[in-house]
RNA sequence: GGAGGGGUUCCAGAGCGGUCAAAUGGGGCGGGCUGUAAACCCGUUGACUUCGGUCUUCGAAAGUUCGAAUCUUUCCCCCUCCA
């Protein structure tokens, strides 16, 4: 069977519907196209819930297309009430160009740049969304749009329903994103739009903008929304958000994030986010599911991280789970050596660990020993802690089984 | 505009003068089992504590009372029905 980008998107799970599926199946076979998904710049990075968006721009590579990342600075200032209760809070304009600044950097690290036919084009629809002239624009785009028809799309009936407040300026949110795409026809000679099954509403408005603007003929396509066999929602932990950015989740607890996945949802997290070939994990798929994941993870935190990165962690892991020992990967936390010879309150040194945040936490927790010192649980909240529960200048503390840092004498 | 119902701890949802830091369920966290999984079982789930207690919480403010999440008044917000 020939391999296509389409056929390969199918097969990695990532369709829920596209416009008109044999005509852009031809198009894409005969031509090498451009495509565009828009992101959102409200926070300062990018986490997991936008990885298969990312693996997208990815794909398009892979097949010889050509990704447009949109950064969307303008539509950022007006907020998509998509799947919103209410209003966002508005981010100051220095805020929006710091955070476009760094979610360019993800793309960056997963987007081959070398190949100039391929190599991913920024755009930042603040450059022309500024610059519209209100009449003009009411003329021209605004006359393409009924408020029927508008009033009908779920972002908005939703919020309506429930009686919320809904803007004129999220109101507008839909027509600036199709805007958007006629602007990357017109200049980007851009004829795709791909985006999360919540964006099907916004895309088809754009799609059906640009054919009656210039009777042209684009196509939207959207992935699944991925549903983890825990019913949760993909990306969230216990600690926040899974960020794709070493700064705000280090590279450990990325890789430790993938070798945590459910067993049901190892072999398609592997399809989806791996690049391993499809027959390889038709072969693999029976192996023992603990190296899957250890595959999964290897492979998912090598794209962001770097090969080294990835190893480190694996060892890290390794030693930290196997051999109860730790590695250089957990985080470190420089004591001073004086304070350490007056001797520290198990209380105060897991506040310093930062594994829990309140005394009454700390105690609860040694109270259903859940606090380890060199493996070790700890059962007396008045423990003091000196130089002798050092081994060589240093102590492992440990919060749960999963949840460790190692404390270093000066 | 008229008539009712309601706002409780992360969420849902009891409580309706003291025994309420507040039932129960969900979620979270910890422990056990295991495979760093799932399921299951147990514990825990405001803060501080010299473990005796202390402090802050039940939409907001004021009041009644020895004592209020519970009663009264005003205000804010939500829902349902009628017009």
């Amino acid at each position: 069977m020939k391999s296509s980008f389409l056929s390969e998107f199918k097969e990695r799970d990532y369709f829920n519907q596209c416009t008109n599926s044999e005509e852009l199946e031809s198009v894409m076979n005969k031509t090498k196209i451009r495509a565009y998904i828009g992101f959102d710049c409200t926070a300062s990075s990018l986490h997991v819930g936008s990885l298969l968006q990312i693996m997208c721009l990815r794909m398009l590579q892979k097949y010889g297309h050509q990704p447009i990342v949109l950064l969307g600075g303008g539509t950022t200032r007006i907020g998509d009430p998509s799947g919103k209760d209410e209003t966002r809070k508005m981010l100051s304009e220095k805020e929006i160009e710091k955070n476009i600044k760094n979610i360019k950097k993800v793309f960056k690290t997963y987007l081959k740049t070398n190949n100039p036919k391929t190599k991913p084009i920024f755009v930042n629809n603040y450059k022309w969304l500024r610059k519209l002239n209100y009449i003009k624009f009411l003329r021209d785009i605004g006359k393409h749009f009924t408020i029927n028809k508008m009033l009908s799309f779920d972002s908005v009936k939703l919020r309506l329903d429930r009686e919320q407040s809904l803007s004129y300026m999220e109101f507008n949110y839909m027509i600036l994103q199709a805007y958007d795409f006629l602007e990357l026809n017109k200049y980007k000679n851009c004829i795709m739009q791909i985006g999360g099954s919540d964006q099907w509403g916004n895309i088809i408005n754009g799609v059906e903008l640009i054919k009656r603007y210039s009777s042209k003929q684009v196509f939207g396509l959207t992935t699944t929304l991925i549903t983890l066999a825990s019913g949760a929602k993909m990306g969230k932990t216990e600690r926040g958000a899974v960020w794709l950015d070493e700064k705000l989740l280090s590279s450990y607890d990325y890789w430790q994030f993938w070798r945590n996945t459910d067993d049901r949802d190892v072999i398609k997290f592997l399809k989806m986010f791996t690049d391993i070939d499809l027959d390889r994990i038709e072969k693999i798929k029976e192996k023992e599911i603990n190296d899957l994941k250890i595959l999964l993870a290897n492979e998912a935190t090598e794209m962001l991280h770097g090969k080294k990165a990835a190893k480190k962690a694996q060892e890290t892991a390794k030693n930290t789970f196997s051999k109860r020992s730790f590695g250089d990967e957990l985080p470190n936390i420089i004591l001073d050596k004086s304070n350490v010879d007056k001797g520290i309150n198990i209380i105060e040194l897991v506040l310093l660990s930062n594994l829990l945040s309140s005394k009454s936490e700390v105690r609860r927790s040694i109270k259903n020993s859940g606090i380890k010192i060199n493996n070790y649980a700890v059962s007396d909240d008045k423990l003091i802690i000196n130089t002798k529960d050092f081994n060589n200048n240093i102590l492992k503390l440990s919060f749960g089984k999963k949840r460790h840092v190692v404390f270093k004498i000066n």
